[in-house]
DNA sequence: TTTTTACATGAAATACTTTTCATATATTAT
DNA sequence: ATAATATATGAAAAGTATTTCATGTAAAAA
């Protein structure tokens, strides 16, 4: 059986089953964000965010950028977010989300 | 934002966001199996067994018929399981993975 | 150069998931 | 009827993820 298919669907499912980091990628979409307009926007703490991050970062979803004392966000060109991206789509479809 | 889709998301890739699951999955594609044939391949206890088949049939992913004293698990036509395929389909290909 | 702001990080605390253990129910075999 | 087999289930135990807390570092402001 495809063993290491499954495992790596496991990783990409893990990160992507939570509601922050989802919305983080969601986010980051349209522009890059820093950490302290995302904290604002998930209403988390600073460290609870950049913790989040990190997992982002580690699975190379997002990337950092150090702009003065600020540290920008933006989304890396993954595979994994074509795959979110017709998972939207689909549940877009399924639940008749329209642009709410 | 579109909270509703994110939850959505949320609760389907948790569900997919495990290797026991996504093996039971990845079984019953190609036929319907007992309870007792998921525990003799996936090595698990049956009661531990039980319980993931409890979540994918809770999810509806799965259904369970009565068969004598055994139970058999086939997949539910569910959109979920397009995205899993899709997703299959995406890792297999950025892995070069083949049919292993 | 001292203070403030923005972010990161390790460790402890908390919350959540999965497995195990004990036991219950239904079906078939003796 | 009694025993054995297949499965389910609730509660406790074990494992994992997430958040919080305390603190550190770098850049900008005072």
């Amino acid at each position: 059986m495809k063993t290491k298919a499954i495992s790596e669907l496991e990783k990409i499912f893990k990160i992507l089953g939570n509601k922050q980091r989802l919305t983080i990628l969601e986010l980051l979409r349209s522009r890059s964000y820093s950490v302290s307009e995302i904290v604002d926007i998930l209403n988390m703490e600073q460290s609870a965010v950049s913790h989040q991050l990190r997992v982002l970062r580690e699975a190379q979803l997002v990337q950092a950028e150090k702009r003065g004392r600020e540290v920008l966000y933006y989304l890396s060109d993954s595979h994994i977010l074509i795959l979110l991206d017709n998972a939207l789509k689909h549940v877009d479809h399924v639940f008749n989300l329209g642009d709410e």
